[in-house]
DNA sequence: AAAATTTATGTTATATTATAACATAACGCT
DNA sequence: AGCGTTATGTTATAATATAACATAAATTTT
């Protein structure tokens, strides 16, 4: 079992996350010959920022700023469609949304656990989940390909706090 | 465990889904006190026409026709949002789509099976699913809510075609 | 190194999905 | 019948995503 939900649920020095999550992107794309190119590692950089996934128009007006220059959505949607390609990042649909994958080329099936409190979103892989989804698969003849689970909740930072401050709402 | 997978996935007298569906559509709003309008029934038949989830603009071209008058968009979504609410319908986030469930009231957490080149999609309900969902998130310490979890594959229809035809393409 | 080819980005326009805000109509109660 | 509530109509617009074509940058070929 392969996750990140210590990190993500905890204060952390988050500037390792994003070193460490630049440094594999590199080896992934010498690896691969693909080409991470200025745009496609601010992307990524940017969706790196925090724990928590980003629209595509929040990439854009903060990749904008940080290149100070106006930059259209297909130029965002580029790089994260290449990022997706390569496993770099995952798109959350329930949320639309983009979040960076603290393991890629792992070649797993993820799941999300996403905050409705803070927005957090920490992936875990699980072998035993793989297992059952592949026998209820199976039951139904069905050949999966692929899958998306998302897990919606209480992260463990916003459940102590709500013990403190008492029915706050969801977001 | 529950699920639809044996009528989405072979031919059967689809009418009886749809006079399911509605019967258990009107025997829940009693049941709640809530009003099943004619435009709400209208648009949970549409979703039900078939086994394959329908976007909301396919779903007010459809209901344009039916109705025979322009139906403007907040009003299909203010009905999908009824039906939602009673569990007569899900959302399919990663399809943006919406399809008839067959087992409303049942109080359940759902898997979708999506075939990647029908668009047919069937809701299955497993006790073991919930169980490591509930255990990963314990895990975690993250308090579950809701999920969504979508697989993408081939159905059995498809599977079989394809071993006919030969490499035909996905959607 | 110049030309040709491929790959990446820029630019403009538009498609698709969803909601806000306010107006009108239908219903349910006393 | 009058009143409040609930549902629908209407218009406009927000939010997400892609198509189509132009330019530029990098890579390969000659």
């Amino acid at each position: 079992m392969l996750t990140n939900s210590r990190l993500v649920h905890q204060p952390h020095d988050h500037d390792r996350c994003i070193n460490a999550a630049l440094t594999r992107a590199k080896g992934l794309c010498l690896e691969r010959n693909a080409k991470l190119t200025p745009t496609r590692e601010a992307v990524l950089t940017l969706l790196w920022q925090s724990h928590r996934p980003l629209g595509a128009y929040q990439v854009q007006e903060q990749l904008s700023k940080l290149l100070a220059k106006n930059i259209a959505p297909p130029t965002v949607y580029r790089a994260i469609e290449f990022l997706l390609g390569l496993g770099l990042i995952h798109r959350l649909p329930s949320l639309n949304a983009y979040i960076g994958c603290p393991f890629p080329s792992s070649h797993h099936s993820n799941l999300f656990m996403i905050c409705n409190q803070c927005g957090s979103a920490a992936e875990m892989t699980d072998a035993a989940l793989n297992e059952v989804l592949q026998t209820a698969s199976d039951k139904a003849n069905f050949v999966l390909q692929s899958q998306s689970v998302e897990l919606f909740g209480r992260c463990p930072q916003c459940t102590s706090s709500v013990m403190n401050e008492e029915g706050s709402g969801d977001v």
